[in-house]
RNA sequence: GCCCAUAUGGCUCAGGGGUAGAGCACUUCCUUGGUAAGGAAGAGGUCGUGAGUUCAAGUCUCACUAUGGGCUCCA
């Protein structure tokens, strides 16, 4: 047997370790490496491990669950002390005692009906049993502890010495909100050290890219204690770039046939009992009392959007039919949950609405997808498309709901478009399909949505008149792109670490005059600029060049120009390209031209 | 909402019971410089808020607010 062998891997794709496969296992062998399933039977038997030493530490401590996920591994326990960061060290080291023991890691079978009377005493364990159905339970031994564990487990300690401990918090049993609070530390663990402190150094790299960092440095955004948690403001720099981001979905938005549209902020409160978010929605919503009648801050838009709808008489002829809006929503979100702008209590979604026919949906569906595939392409993002089902908070019939969902997932995968599900994760008056983009972290946030609504329209009673020259309810598309500019642009900040391009940046283009003379030729081109919706600074301040170089540098601007004599008298400009990395001279004419040339990439 | 932690000038942080510190940013002056930090002086904080312990509280205790890492939930 290799030194390195770890386990097995079966034809079916399940690992088998080395305490269950015998003495001539003829499965794939898994060497010590930091392959996926290597780092899978690694990363459990860490969680193991941390757990040995958790128990030493803390011997009143009982065990729920240790799994593998996709950022390392956890365990979950109860202990009657609180164990904060610092701690960590401390279970570090331990689990590096353990390790000299040189203990093997010892596997055994016993009956469920044995492991109920072992575990007598451990409720959280009896809650593990409980969700096994198997007959057989096995208990993995490593010195003198003992854990309930399907496996798989590296066969000694000795395999674990490259792990690092990175989170303590706390996690409801089974994820249950209202049980029991248990104890989570989160670790991550490789089969070298070079890999770990890589793993390491990526973290703190990601960190640096932190838009809630980057939003304070450039000046983007802020919040205010005073004001309440999860109200964003938006500072100059930030609410360019926002404007900017708007300007350009707008143009996208009326290339595609969408109308804008515009509703009020909040409705009585009977609007929202008709629709469906009083019942559903109502512990988000934030509700307001003027002249004795309620009223509602609106959560959503599509409500105002079927008002404007049901304004004018409808034909056929007009759907597939598209509003637009910009639309600021209040949703109250836990005090939890908030998360710098990528989980706020006041947002704007680019929300758009289509009214269409049952006939239609497919390809309205199809167009919005091609939508978000263009505009995530343009800031190069990857994202991944899930298809969430009916949840248990819903209004309409199951045959509804089926019909729409049938027909997401016919749409998406007569154009092979991959999706996952989410089972339950839909709106509560449709299914939907969810895009996800990942942030510096890895971490994966909803932004554009499509959902599928036989509902709202038919309790609001929207109508059209069809070719038959009946009354029909239309089918309602809800449906946002960017999904909110809090989020995206906050994952824009992470994406391109501030480096925005030349099309969305704040600032374009900062101009260094080389002495005061040359200060007017740089106000004259930042005009000019500006004329263009370009815009441009002029930093005249009383440092040295180097300095005001360096410091405009350091803005993350695209270009930096430098204006000195020369560039005076032969109406020139000194550039130096963030992109391209290096400096050149054009005449103004030309940078005139490269400029708003650069602008057109931001056209979709 | 729950668990744990954190809160000191605009920003980043030091100080851990005995009358508030640094760097950057800011203001003024000198310097007018051709490609990543020229020099000098100055201003700015009732140490998140409110109680409590103490002769004495940024410093210890409690509550609240906000923030961070998670859980749960979502654009």
């Amino acid at each position: 047997m290799s030194e390195n062998l770890i386990g097995y891997l079966d034809d079916q794709g399940n690992i088998i370790d080395t305490q269950s496969a015998g003495e001539n296992c003829s499965a794939t062998p898994i060497e010590y490496d930091n392959s996926d399933k290597a780092l899978e039977i690694i990363r459990h038997s860490t969680a193991h491990l941390m757990a040995q030493a958790i128990k030493e530490l803390y011997p009143d401590a009982q065990f729920f669950v240790g799994p593998v996920v996709d950022e390392g591994f956890y365990y979950d326990f109860r202990v009657n002390e609180k164990i904060r960061e610092d701690d960590l060290k401390t279970i570090e080291k331990k689990m590096k005692e353990l390790i000299k023991k040189k203990y093997k890691i010892e596997k055994y079978e016993i009956s469920k009906a044995e492991a109920l009377e072992k575990f007598a005493n451990d409720d959280l364990k009896l809650a593990v049993l409980s969700r096994i159905p198997d007959e057989t339970v096995s208990i993995y031994k490593q010195g003198e502890f003992e854990d309930l564990c399907r496996g798989p487990h590296v066969p000694a300690l000795r395999f674990l010495n490259n792990f690092k401990l990175t989170r303590v918090a706390g996690a409801y049993l089974g994820g249950d909100e209202n049980a029991e609070m248990l104890t989570r530390i989160y670790g991550i663990a490789f089969a070298d050290k070079a890999s770990l402190k890589a793993h390491m150094a990526m973290l703190e790299e990601a960190k640096k890219r932190d838009h809630r960092k980057i939003g304070t440095e450039m000046e983007l955004f802020m919040f205010n204690e005073e004001a309440g948690a999860g109200l964003p403001f938006w500072m100059p720099k930030g609410a360019r770039l926002r404007n900017k981001l708007e300007a350009i979905l707008h143009k996208a938005h009326r290339l595609r046939g969408y109308e804008p549209v515009r509703g009020p902020e909040i409705l009585k409160s009977q609007m929202w009992h008709t629709s469906g978010h009083y019942a559903c929605y109502g512990e988000n919503m934030y509700l307001t009392e003027i002249d004795e009648q309620e009223y509602g801050i609106k959560p959503m838009n599509c409500i105002g959007h079927i008002q404007i709808f049901k304004q004018t008489g409808k034909s056929y002829r007009d759907l597939p039919l598209k509003y637009y809006e910009y639309g600021v929503v209040h949703r109250h979100e836990k005090s939890g949950v908030l998360h710098g702008l990528l989980r706020v209590r006041e947002f704007t979604q680019d929300d758009a609405h289509i009214f269409c026919t049952p006939e239609q949906i497919k390809l309205v569906i199809l167009e919005v997808v091609e939508f978000v595939d263009t505009v995530m392409s343009l800031f190069g993002f990857n994202y991944t498309m899930e298809v969430a089902t009916k949840p248990e908070k819903a209004i309409g019939d199951d045959a509804v709901w089926e019909l729409a969902t049938d027909g997401i997932k016919a749409a998406l995968e007569e154009n092979n478009l991959p999706y996952t599900i989410d089972e339950g994760g839909g709106a509560f008056y449709g299914p939907k399909i969810d895009v996800k983009i990942t942030d510096a972290l890895g971490r994966k946030w909803q932004c554009g949505t499509v959902q599928v609504d036989f509902n709202l329209p038919e309790r609001f009673d929207a109508e059209y008149v069809g070719e038959d020259n009946e009354r029909h309810h239309p089918v309602m598309i809800h449906r946002a792109i960017l999904g909110s500019f809090e989020r995206f642009i906050a994952i824009l900040t992470e994406h391109y670490a501030g480096e925005f391009p030349f099309f969305l940046s704040p600032v374009q283009v900062i101009f260094v005059p080389i002495s005061d003379s040359h200060v007017i030729y740089a106000e004259q081109l930042k005009k000019l600029l500006l004329l263009e919706d370009i815009d441009a600074e002029v930093y005249d301040k009383n440092d040295s060049l180097n300095k005001r170089i360096r410091t405009a540098e350091k803005q993350r601007v695209p270009y930096v120009v430098i204006i000195g004599d020369e560039e005076v008298d032969n109406k020139t400009v000194a550039i130096r390209d963030r992109r391209a990395k290096e400096q050149y001279n054009l005449t103004q004419d030309e940078f005139m031209v490269k400029l708003t040339k650069q602008l057109q990439e931001g056209k979709i």
